[in-house]
RNA sequence: GGCCAAGUGGCGGAACGGCAGACGCACUCGACUCAAAAUCGAGCGCCCAAAAGGCGUGUGGGUUCGAGUCCCACCUUGGCCA
């Protein structure tokens, strides 16, 4: 093997470790594991989609196989799994399109992303590989929904207790077994409800809301409106508290956390009841609204109900009816984002009746409106349009009054040309309390616990902390996803499964087509449906699990994969958990994280996982852009077609999309990888006032970055840059692009020169003219020099502190300036080589273990200790001190490492350069930063 | 609109409050070669013919002996939420 070969290198090794088991991760308490402190790190597990592997899918994976690898070498006992979250919506659309059944299509994309990902060599132990619809798999996640069907939530012990449990209040034990029933089932953490549901026809699903962005089905773009139905919910909503709370001593990105903050959304504030007014026939009703601002109670000078809420029938006046049922109606076929969003100008309509403000006894009109949600607070508000923007939009577009009670800051009132009595638009600031009875002068927050006090001693109100946080969507109405495993009895009684009975398998369809109705594909097999137990004829559930289910708990399978008779083994979940490092896309920053973080607690309050987080560090990888490359403007291209086409430049069209517009994309055919267009080089662009040119022409040119997509044509397919330059190069390249966590663009460019890097480091140890893998002959068994030696133990030291830090890019850079040195080297000694071989192996393993190889050692370095620094050795003898005069960099000093500050002085005061600016001036101060820097302070 | 990031050469990016631009890409020159590629060596923020010098981390202010780094305001971009 003259020079470097990565394509052989890679095979070799990629064999070598699978075949030896390098990588098998021993239970705990099996040979080799006493000792040593455990490290789990965790990749965010792929969806198999059709598309294979991008780039992207590699970033975070790298990022953990090298701290994987780098932990393994510093003694810890690591587990580093992988997996599929193979459930899910793409498979199923492409059976109903292709009628190829999703389980086929879903094991042809995971041999695809198994193979993609072994060929980058990452450290797995694929033992433990999981299938998330795999029956051994999903078996244990239909148990744990029964798990969650079970416990209701106590809220004295902040903890989800057995059913069994849940004390029965006399009124309803008296009446009888089917009351004590619908009790216990009102109080699961798992239930049933009819909510209204995003309900997308083109889908024929029901979609979470997480699932709807902007009135749309997040795959496909599918408009989705509202629709009632039964529906399962998981009461995530009593875990509010505890998802906040046990957030903060997470070591999660700051942002993160405050993205899942925002997603609880608690609001602390008061509900009150407002009475109806009598003329309208029913004294006894009261309406009850949730406000975050109870202190503006005196402003409220009307009210407003969501059309879908239950006393708008009632309280209508028969003059208002038929407008309110006009209305109501063309309510119901809006999505909840074109009710609050879209709506540029507010709708609503008077339902005639009125209400009671508590706390000054004031008539005030009811209306019923859009911007009002069912599903939030209460369905129901007190409309504050002085203090309130969509209330005021609200109250100038009926001319309902506008009564300050918060007086506005001046700078406000001039700003918006306001004055106290007259605003132009709504003050939603802090003030003092002004028009409020006996809340007058009080801060807000004063007033608000004042008039919360006031409220509660008359009963008219409460305190309340109130969430954003909606109880979450538990169902499909689609195929490919996990049965519950339930069976509905003929008076409407749930049973679940015994846990003997699982795991329930789906019905083997032939027809995946959704039924266009909300009944899911599973209600065609009716042999599968229908179940008669004990000559009861029970129905299964039709409606299947969301994707997110199985991607809650798989970090959990990973430590006892196999295990029949548990999920995982208690003394192996005590082991392993919590996971030490968790890397993935900042897409499922929200939603993923949280579910599963739920989850883990209710798994955590029934004693199944030992601790309540699942996930101690976090990291998100940020995207991989495309290219940076030049568009022109359609108009642009159309004028200059020639120019363009004589240059043999192609042109690739990119339809608008979101907020960017149309645009032609300039390429060169074949000179990228694989012969695929490249974008166009340094040396055809051209600058002129500070715009960019097609190099001797006018066409202007607009560079970007974009994120990658099929449509813009600019994806990188990992497979071509393994086959160009090897998979450690793609490893490396990935990793030197810059911080992990931040947003970067891909340049296939300097994949060349991470790849010239490890030719560099290569040729150093082998003798690329020798037909074998023979050692150069520069390498030498003497002693380094002195030099060379503070170069090992600094690049030692640096790779160290940075991939602890997992700041890769700096950590590549430092291994790229040993080898630099180490190049100059008449003689290579084989001391320093060997540290140097050890620090790149976790980042380029299969270049590292074959130069380990052609140094005679092996067989294999994937557990060799990690080197050590001597940081005495990093330091030189000599060192460069700058001297500033004023600040300003006047003169460079060599002086022995250990000076003292007067010596220092001393040097910078008999420079010449400092004497010359310092000349004719009164130094007032010489500031000696110790063996750093000199500053003279003249004046 | 709110919250959170981030603005540094032609490009990706470095830089415990202490020499701005490490490392890499691109580019230029040179060596090797019949030639090219590869490789090796040198140069490479901007202004000035060069040196000397000056100016430089989005803009404006502030703190400090000293600010890319800390504080305030603003502008721009990205993300999340509304």
């Amino acid at each position: 093997m003259p020079s470097y070969n990565p394509a052989a290198v890679e095979r070799r090794w990629q064999e070598y470790w699978l075949a030896n088991q390098t990588f098998r991760t021993p239970d705990p308490g099996e040979p080799g594991t006493a000792g040593k402190p455990k490290y789990y790190v965790l990749d965010m597990f792929p969806y198999p989609s059709g598309a294979g592997l991008h780039v992207g899918h590699p970033e975070g994976y790298t990022a953990t196989d090298i701290l994987a690898r780098y932990k393994r070498m510093r003694g810890f006992h690591v587990l580093h799994p992988m997996g599929w979250d193979a459930y899910g919506l793409p498979a199923e659309q492409y059976a109903v399109e292709k009628n190829v059944h999703p389980r086929i299509t879903t094991q042809q994309n995971i041999t695809t992303f198994r193979r993609q990902i072994q060929a980058l060599g990452f450290s797995y132990d694929w033992d433990r590989e999981v299938d998330t619809t795999d029956p051994t798999y999903f078996r244990w996640t239909q148990w744990i929904f029964l798990l969650l069907y079970d416990p209701w939530y106590d809220p004295e012990t902040k903890k989800g207790r057995p059913i069994s449990e849940l004390p029965i209040p006399p009124h309803v034990a008296a009446r009888g077994e089917a009351g004590g029933r619908q009790f216990r089932d009102s109080h699961r953490l798992a239930y049933q409800a009819e909510v209204p549901v995003n309900w997308c026809p083109a889908l024929g699903t029901v979609l979470a809301n997480e699932e709807v962005i902007d009135g749309k089905s997040e795959r496909g773009g599918h408009p989705v409106e509202r629709r009632p139905l039964r529906q399962w919910l998981m009461r995530i909503t009593q875990y509010a508290d505890r998802l906040l709370e046990d957030l903060e001593p997470l070591d999660w990105s700051e942002s993160i956390k405050q993205m899942q903050r925002n997603w609880i959304g608690k609001s602390e504030g008061a509900e009150v009841d407002f009475t109806l007014d009598e003329v309208t026939g029913t004294p006894s009703a009261r309406i009850r609204v949730y406000t975050t601002r109870p202190d503006t109670l005196f402003g409220a000078t009307y009210m407003v109900l969501s059309p879908e809420h239950a006393l708008v029938s009632q309280i209508t006046t028969p003059g208002q009816r038929a407008a309110v049922k006009a209305y109501q109606d063309a309510a119901a076929r809006k999505s909840d984002f074109e009710r609050t969003e879209l709506a540029k100008t507010k709708t609503g309509v008077f339902t005639g009746a009125h209400a009671v403000n508590p706390v000054n006894g004031e008539r005030i009109p009811i209306w019923i409106a859009d911007y009002v949600l069912a599903g939030y607070g209460t369905g129901a508000i007190m409309a504050v349009p002085a203090h309130d923007e969509r209330d005021f939009a609200f109250a100038k577009q009926f001319g309902l009054p506008v009564r300050t009670v918060v007086t506005p800051n001046a700078e406000w009132l001039k700003k918006t040309g306001s004055t106290r009595d007259s605003l132009t638009e709504a003050y939603t600031d802090d003030g003092a309390a002004v028009n409020s009875g006996l809340l007058d002068g009080l801060d807000t927050a004063s007033a608000k616990a004042k008039i919360i006090g006031w409220l509660e001693e008359r009963k008219l109100g409460t305190r309340q902390v109130n969430y954003k946080l909606r109880d979450w969507l538990f169902s499909r109405q689609r195929y490919w996803g996990e049965p519950f495993p339930v069976l509905h009895g003929p008076d409407g009684e749930l049973v679940a499964l015994p846990t003997t009975e699982l795991p329930l398998l789906p019905p083997d369809l032939a027809d995946f087509k959704p039924t266009g109705t909300p009944e899911g594909p599973l209600s065609k097999a009716t042999e599968w449906v229908n179940v008669t137990r004990g000559g009861v004829a029970y129905k299964r559930e039709t409606n299947t699990m969301p994707q997110w289910a199985g991607s809650c708990w798989y970090f959990l399978r990973y430590i006892d994969p196999h295990n029949t008779d548990a999920l995982a083994a208690p003394a192996k979940l005590k082991h392993w958990l919590p996971v030490d490092l968790y890397v993935g896309g900042a897409e499922h920053a929200v939603l993923h994280l949280l579910y599963s973080r739920f989850w883990h607690k209710v798994l955590f309050d029934r004693g199944y996982v030992p601790c309540p987080e699942p996930f101690q560090r976090l990291v998100n990888q940020g995207m991989i852009l495309g290219e940076y490359e030049y568009h022109v403007t359609p108009d642009v291209y159309e004028a200059n077609k020639a120019a363009v086409e004589s240059r043999g430049l192609t042109a690739v069209h990119v339809p608008k999309k979101d907020d960017d517009k149309e645009s032609y994309v300039l390429r060169v055919p074949g000179i990228g990888p694989d012969g695929q267009p490249a974008p166009l080089p340094d040396e055809m662009i051209e600058k002129k006032k500070g715009k960019t040119f097609l190099k001797g022409t006018e066409i202007e040119l607009a560079g970007k970055a974009d994120k990658m997509s099929k449509s813009r044509g600019n994806v990188v397919n990992p497979d071509d840059i393994i086959r160009e330059y090897g998979a450690d190069s793609l490893r490396l390249y990935e990793m030197f692009m810059g911080p992990l966590e931040a947003v970067k663009p891909w340049n296939t460019k300097s994949v060349e020169g991470v790849y010239r890097f490890l030719t560099r480091a290569w040729r150093l140890v082998v003798d690329d003219t020798a037909e074998e893998l023979k050692l150069h002959p520069a390498v030498t068994d003497a002693a380094p020099d002195k030099d060379t030696l503070r170069v090992l133990h600094r690049t030692i030291q640096k790779v160290t502190e940075d991939t602890d830090g997992l700041r890769f890019n700096t950590a590549i850079a430092a291994m790229m300036e040993f080898v630099n040195h180490a190049t100059k080297l008449e003689a290579r000694p084989r001391a320093v080589l060997e540290p140097f071989v050890l620090l790149l192996a976790p980042y380029a393993p299969h270049a590292a273990e074959e130069l380990w190889r052609a140094l005679g050692r092996g067989p294999t370095l994937a557990y060799e200790p990690w080197p050590a620094f001597d940081p005495a050795l990093t330091k030189a003898d000599e060192i460069e001190i700058p001297v500033q005069v004023n600040g300003k960099l006047k003169a460079r000093l060599t002086v022995p490492a250990e000076v003292s500050d007067a010596e220092l002085e001393a040097a910078a005061r008999a420079d010449a350069a400092v004497q010359a600016a310092i000349a004719g001036k009164t130094v007032k101060l010489v500031k000696v930063v110790p063996r750093k820097l000199v500053n003279v302070v003249v004046g």
